[in-house]
DNA sequence: TTGAAAGCGCTAACAA
DNA sequence: TTGTTAGCGCTTTCAA
């Protein structure tokens, strides 16, 4: 591999006008100029990136955690992100933590050791405080570290109370919710504390699940909505309320035991993920807006990185899909 | 932020040691180490990986290009793929193209100058010169770069032969093949010439549509099903096969029109992504093994750039998973 | 078993 | 406008 005292060599200069040359800092005369693209031409230069970071310190990679890249919120933020971060002049590194704790911690590593410039995470097994000792351009997506690390994520509130508002009027009195757990603090949970809050306040009983839901394949859902559906026919209820991948698993289920939908159980979805179009019905969701989300923590975590002025909680709006599922 | 120096100095030793503590390589007496773990753990030093990159002249992470992230089947890729480097202490840097050739030329050049000591490319806007001129750890997922790279992928040929073997068993007579451009060099198209072979010595007749396919999104397929669907209904037929993903819009589209399926049509997918399961009634599918693509892919590349033996070509299984579109 | 010193390939300050 | 030089923070000889 040629350096940059071979070009230097090579075209008569010194590696400070081959330098200067390269990043267009300070004057390079016609003359040299030429005689080092001549160089650089005849040798296939290439400079090393990995000197240039260790001299600024920095390495324009910023670190993206996810719980699972297979699930296609995740999936499809992660696409949003790498498209923004692009734009500007960043790589985006990508983990999945299939809830393992100890790559979060990995990861968080690599930020005190310099492979990262910043984070955003968009996982929660960690424990805060493993969080909050680091002193680094960190940003959360929908995961709440007491308020210490700048937060990103949708109007929750809104969403469950749009929720309930639309399964209401669609006519449901008894309404099953499954949430995740409440153990993790995450603001996405608030749309089924509102959810219930509303329900309640107009008569309607809603009855809350709380899972341990950790992975977030279709498979997982799929098991579970088979298993655990039956321990609440008895309750007869008319709806069900909860993410969209668990929701569609519910709604394959329900169909499959011979409940009509929407006629006999209402089915609402949350995150608005494109497969809500793939089931019969479609299934009516409260939508998440993806791409706004992953915008708005590239702008923030770039700001943070930079030094710039930044909001340390920001909310975004979430709408209505209607499929038919209600 | 605490440098090696800083350490060596509050432990009274010289960098050497320290360097040879934190590496495990060659001797440090007892009396040393306990200096050393002492000046670490007051100083809260963290190793700059940066300089350690410059020296190994290495950065250890991988980078992988999928047309996608949001598409089911290359974000189900990257995960493992990503798990699996992760594994072997290597990091994921990934790169949507999401069809513009100049993001896959520009992961090219980080090859090149040293981001990325190697790269998994399943996509293909590309020139195939691009990729050839250059001389470094390369690894390509279903796309034939003229057998130049290092190349895998599932048995497509395998895969069309089983979906035309299960179509003819269920009857169809005159199905509908819709593929992507054949401009584009990638092995899983053979899968539909192989297909439409196997239905011609079989007296069925197969109408091709090659389509201009570039984008990946759900909602660019519901878009073209929607809209073209239409052209083909005069040749009565009573079979589909495409990618999972097309094949779902398209019985979508199908239903609307008051197609019952299979009885009217029968529909079989390609891939076996999760979504297969989503539908009404869930799509047959012919599967391709993602986890294991991915490590082969993973073990591959770290082969080639260990400099270890490695095959050119690997081929995977194929299955059938039995849904009930037909 | 150790520390001093050279150097990975580049950037930027500085003197010319 | 230019070339020389001193680092960036680490690893690894090599002589002690």
């Amino acid at each position: 591999m040629a350096g940059i005292r071979d070009v230097a060599k090579k075209a008569h200069v010194g590696v400070g006008t081959v330098s200067r040359y390269l990043n267009k800092s300070g004057y390079v005369s016609e003359e040299s100029r030429e005689k080092i693209e001549k160089a650089i031409r005849e040798l296939d230069y290439q400079p090393n990136e990995l000197a240039r970071n260790l001299y600024h310190n920095r390495s324009s990679i910023i670190g993206v955690i996810v719980p699972d890249l297979e699930h296609p919120l995740f999936s499809k933020l992660s696409k949003y992100i790498e498209i923004k971060l692009y734009e500007k002049n960043y790589k985006t590194l990508i983990c999945n933590t299939v809830g393992v704790s100890n790559r979060e911690k990995e990861y968080l590593g690599m930020l005190e050791r310099n492979v990262v410039d910043g984070i955003i995470v968009a996982a929660h097994t960690l424990q805060s405080d493993e969080y909050l000792k680091i002193n680094r351009p960190i940003l959360a997506m929908d995961k709440d570290f007491k308020g210490q690390i700048p937060l990103i994520h949708s109007d929750h509130k809104k969403g469950g109370r749009i929720a309930a508002e639309a399964m209401i009027q669609a006519g449901c009195k008894n309404i099953l919710q499954f949430t995740p757990s409440s153990k993790v603090s995450t603001p996405s949970n608030q749309r089924h504390i509102v959810f219930e809050e509303i329900c309640r306040k107009q008569g309607v009983r809603v009855t809350t699940i709380e899972t341990n839901w950790n992975l977030f394949t279709n498979s997982y859902y799929r098991q579970y909505m088979k298993e655990e559906i039956d321990k609440y026919v008895d309750i007869n209820f008319d709806g069900v309320f909860t993410a969209d991948i668990p929701a569609i698993a519910c709604m394959t289920v329900l169909k499959k035991k011979g409940y009509r939908i929407p006629e006999d159980v209402k089915v609402m979805g949350y995150d608005g993920v494109d497969e809500i179009y793939m089931t019969d019905p479609p299934l009516t969701s409260i939508a998440q807006n993806i791409p706004e989300l992953a915008e708005r923590c590239v702008d923030t975590i770039l700001n943070i990185i930079e030094g710039k002025k930044y909001e340390k909680h920001q909310i975004l709006d979430v709408k209505l899909i209607k499929g038919s599922s209600l």
